[in-house]
DNA sequence: CTTCCCTCTTAACCTACATTAAGTTTTCTT
DNA sequence: AAGAAAACTTAATGTAGGTTAAGAGGGAAG
């Protein structure tokens, strides 16, 4: 059953350009599935032997405290990878829960393959590369921006940064990704309403 | 006149093994540099078009907030890499200075060299696509634990994970690390001693 | 239409950590 | 070895953001 790959290949093609035969080897090693609202693609302690690339919909990687408050890592709608690197590269038990946030469809490469493609097709090598550069000046800059920015300006470049993110996350999702709790940022935003 | 690139090369035969003349292609590209205490290797405002490898001392990379405190975002260790890579990527000015803890010695590979060997020699890629992953899953877990946990835990963190640095860091810079005020971190540790 | 659950809000009170300011000790520099 | 500059400590006071609790809308399932 062909499957709609066109987003996973563009976003490849915006770094490098593969040839008919290494497009094959690609598209041969990928797995199609879908999550519901809420279900999860993977659960802390589980082993996060495969890579996923959302095609539709919006996952959601986070941990759990001791608490039982969830503190969000990462939003990825389509076209966004996500994984629970640590656990990837070591085959240890993840600490990250991914989730779906809305109905959603994903591609997933399982590591073998994953590490077997890179070594075949240098291409699709330099293209992890390259995204790879990308998530560490992301992260770079997300560490950076807790560790000098108040609340009140972490959300504003949360809203500049994902302005489409904003309309369709629950409030206290947003909350937790930029650090507080709902009920703070709900006071926040109702209180600065005049000036 | 010969350098001792024994750190580099070892650290890439970790991941891959390079033959003679691939190595040689990269030995042709690598600079040498010194950096005394202090003196900064990257400022804030400059545009960050190499990649660095500390071959000796300590660098450390950090960013100054509007009222002059510094935060520190990295330290790198003889056999560590440094730069901002958002900088590296976009041709941007810097957020980030770097500069040197204790008197130190580099090797630099400029932008247009390094991009070039990744293509020439698909091997180092590989490295670079490696590493890259292992500094994503360390961010994507320093994020998490400055969510979850308090300043003392994640003190105790830094102090497991860098057992060395600990050692020889002035105490207000790996308060800078976990997040805490030079202060904070004096109290924390005095108040602790007897339970 | 209603029930249930989930999200958001409001408000009182609480705490981890920041700020300011001195004083002390260590370390560079000369 | 002296003097200056950093680094560290202590303590009083301040505040951003957390916690707890209760109520109000809103949408999905029956």
């Amino acid at each position: 059953m062909p499957m709609d790959n066109s987003l996973l290949l563009n976003s490849i093609a915006k770094y490098v350009t593969l040839d008919e035969q290494e497009e094959q080897m690609l598209l041969s090693i990928l797995h199609y599935k879908k999550a519901r609202r809420k279900q999860f693609v993977l659960e802390e302690g589980d082993i996060s032997a495969k890579i996923i690339f959302v095609t539709g919909g919006c996952l959601r990687s986070y941990a759990v405290d001791k608490n039982g408050t969830e503190h969000e890592l990462q939003f990825a709608p389509a076209g966004w990878w996500i994984t629970d690197m640590r656990s990837y590269i070591t085959a240890e038990p993840a600490r990250l829960n991914i989730d779906a946030i809305d109905d959603s469809e994903y591609i997933f490469i399982n590591k073998n393959d994953f590490e077997e493609l890179n070594i075949k097709v240098p291409k699709f090598e330099r293209f992890n590369r390259i995204i790879g550069q990308n998530a560490i000046a992301t992260y770079q800059h997300r560490q950076i921006d807790n560790a000098i920015f108040a609340a009140m300006e972490r959300y504003a470049n949360f809203c500049q940064l994902y302005p489409s993110l904003i309309k369709t996350l629950p409030q206290k999702q947003v909350a937790s990704y930029i650090g507080v709790t709902p009920e703070f940022l709900s006071k926040m935003l109702n209180t600065q309403i005049v000036k």
